[in-house]
DNA sequence: TATGAATGAGGTTTCATTCAT
DNA sequence: GATGAATGAAACCTCATTCAT
C-alpha cells in the first residue's frame, strides 16, 4: 500500500513535469510549478529525484524505453515482410508519440538541448533506435529486399528524422491526427520506395 | 568610419552570442559571458539589442535571409533539371551550415525551443523553404518528372528534416564533413528516387 | 509556533524597510540593503512580498488603518464637544507619529512620490481621513458650534495638511518633540478659533 | 546670437526635466530621456549641468527665487493692511504654481524627497519663505492687529503647509482652477480669523 | 559646443536546493 | 516520507557618466 502511494506520488511528479516542460520547455519550468502543479511540497520532489536534470532524464528514458519495447516486440513477432515491418514501425511510432502531446513536445525539443544531462541521454536512444532498424534492414538485404550497396546506417539516421519532422510540423500547425499519420505514410512510402529493390 | 565601427561591434557580439549558443545552449548562456566574449561591457550589448532574445531573433532572421537567397538564385540562374537541381539545393544547404558550426547548432537546437520569440521565427523560416521548393516541385511535376498524386508539402516538410536530422547526427558524432555530404546526398538521392515517376 | 516565527520575520522586515526609506527614501534603498538589515536573505523578502513596491504599500497600509481606528475608537468613546475631540485628535495623531520616526519619515515623503503603487494608497488614505474628519464637523454643526456655511470638506485637507507641515518641519529641524506639540496646539488653536461661530 | 542659442538650449533642457520629473518622478526619469525629450543628446545636458542633481537643484532654485521675487515686490509696494497683504500673497503663489503644474508637482514632491541635493535646497527655500511672513507678521503685530503672544514662526511654517495642501489636493483630484483658488481663499480666510485681533 | 557609443557598478528578481520540523 | 520557509548565487537589465570625435 505503501508502495502504491509512493509510485502515486512519483507519477504525478512526473506527469506534471511532463505537462509544464512540454508547454513552458525545460528551462523556463520551475520546480516549484512542478511541485503546485502536482499538489506536493517542492521537497518532496527531491525525496523521489536528485535534481531538475533528474526528472527529465528518468522521465525520458522511462518513455522511450517503453516505446522501443513495445516496437521490437512488434518487429518479433509478426512474419511479415522486412520493408513493411519498417513502414508499420514507423507509423506506429508517430501514432503512439501523437497520442501524448506532452510527451511528444518534450521529446522533440528538449532531446536537442545541450543541457549536460541531455547529452549523456539523446545519443543512447537514438543508438538504441538504429540497432532496431538496422536488424531490420539487415535482414531485408538477406531477402534481396534492397540493393547491396544500400547505406543502411544512413537510412536509420533518415527515418528516425522523418518521424520528428512530421511530428513537429504537425505541433507546429496544429492539423489533425489522420493527416499527421496520412502524411507520415507519405514520406515513409516515398522513402521505401527509394530504397527498394526492382 | 563610426559606422564601420558601429557594424564591428555589432558583429563581435553575433558572433559571440552565436559560438556561446552553440556550445552551452541559449539558457545556459549568460548576457554577461557574450559580453565578456566579445571584449565590449554588458552595457554596450543593449546599445545594439533590446534583449537577450533579440540577439537571438536577429542573428536567425540575418542568417538565414543569406542562406534563402542564395538558394534562390542557384535555382533561378541554373536551367538544370528540377529534380537535380533540388538535390544541389540540399547538398549546398548542407554544406554551407556544416561551414558555420556554431551557427548550425543554434539553427538545430534553438530553432525547436518553444521560446516567445521563436515561436514566431521559427514558422516564418520553414514556410519561406517550403515556398521555394514546391516551386521547384511544381516545376518537376509540369515536366512530369513526378507522379501526379505526389504531395508536394509533405515533400518540402521532409526533405527540411532530412538535413536537419544529417546535419544533426554529424555534429554529434563529429565524423569528417565529407562523409556528412556524402551521407546527405545519399539519403537525398533515396528520396528523390522514391518520388521519380518512371 | 512556525506561525509566530512567520510573523517575526515578516516583521523584522518591515521594520528594516521603514528605517531605511526613512533614512535613504525608497529609490536609494536596496532590497539587499533591506535584507541585511532585517537579518536574512534576499530571497526571504521575496518570500513574503512579491516585490519592492508590495513592501512599501503593505507598510503604509498596516501602519495606517492600526492609526485610523485608534482615532475613531478615541472620538466615538468620549462625549467631549466635537471641537475639542478635534483638536485632541490631531494632537493624538501627531504624537503618535512623532514616536515613530521613522513611520512618519516615509508618511510624510513617500506619500507623495507619483509611484504607481502609491497613486492608488494615498487618496485611499486622505479619504478614509476626510471621512473620520468630516463626521465630527458635521457634529460640530449640528450643535451650532460652526457657521453654516464653512466649508468642511476644506477644514479636512487643511487640518490633514497642518499635521503634515508641522511634522515635516520638526523632522527637518530636529527640535524637541514638546515644542513638536506645543506647535501643532497653537496651530491647531488658530485654526478652529477661526472657523467656530462666536 | 551664440548666447541666445545658449540660453535655448539649458531651457529646452530644463523644460524636458520639469516635466518629465513631475510625470514620473525623480528616480524613474533618466537623463537619455531628459535628453530625447529636448532634442539634443545625452552629452549636451553634461555641457550645461554637472549631473542629473544639479538639474533638479538649478531648476528648484531658479523657479523660486523669481516667485519669492515676484512676492516680495508685490508686499513692498502696496500699502494695503498687512493681514489683507497675506491673503493676497498665498493666493498669488497658489495662483502662480496652479499656471505651471509640472512645476508645482515637482515643487511638491522631489521637495519633500531626502535627496542629498535637495536636504540642502529645500530648507533654504522654507527659509526665505518664513522670512517673508514673519515681517508682514511683524508689521501686523507693530499695528495691533494680532494678539501679543501669537506666534509667528507658526503661521510662517502652518501657511506654507496650506499652500502645500490645498495644491496637492487639487492635483491629485483634478478639479478646476477656480475651486483650488476658492478652496485657497477659504481655508486662508479661517486661518487669518484664528489670529486676527479682535 | 555638441555628439552618442561605450561603460560597468549596481539594481531587482528568480530559483534549484536544503533542512529543521 | 512529506513539508515549505529560507537561502544566496546568479540572472537580466538600467543608467549616470565619460570621452573621442
Amino acid at each position: 500500500m505503501a508502495r502504491l502511494k509512493k509510485k502515486k506520488v512519483r507519477d504525478k511528479i512526473v506527469a506534471s513535469a511532463t505537462k509544464l516542460f512540454a508547454k513552458q520547455g525545460y528551462f523556463c519550468t520551475s520546480v516549484n510549478q512542478i511541485a503546485k502543479n502536482a499538489e506536493v511540497a517542492v521537497g518532496t520532489i527531491y525525496v523521489y529525484f536528485d535534481s531538475k536534470d533528474e526528472i527529465l532524464i528518468e522521465l525520458f528514458i522511462d518513455y522511450f524505453r517503453k516505446l522501443m519495447e513495445e516496437i521490437e516486440e512488434k518487429f518479433q513477432n509478426s512474419k511479415t515482410e522486412p520493408l513493411t515491418k519498417l513502414l508499420n514501425g514507423l507509423r506506429y511510432m508517430v501514432n503512439k508519440l501523437s497520442e501524448d502531446i506532452d510527451m511528444a513536445k518534450v521529446f522533440l525539443v528538449e532531446l536537442r538541448q545541450s543541457n549536460k544531462a541531455l547529452n549523456f541521454i539523446a545519443p543512447k536512444i537514438q543508438k538504441d533506435y538504429e540497432k532496431l532498424i538496422k536488424k531490420l534492414l539487415d535482414e531485408a538485404k538477406d531477402q534481396g529486399l534492397l540493393n547491396e550497396n544500400i547505406d543502411t546506417q544512413v537510412i536509420s539516421i533518415s527515418t528516425f528524422g522523418l518521424i520528428e519532422t512530421m511530428l513537429f510540423d504537425w505541433l507546429n500547425r496544429g492539423y489533425s491526427k489522420e493527416k499527421l499519420i496520412d502524411n507520415m505514410e507519405k514520406t515513409a512510402r516515398y522513402f521505401v520506395n527509394g530504397i527498394r529493390n526492382i
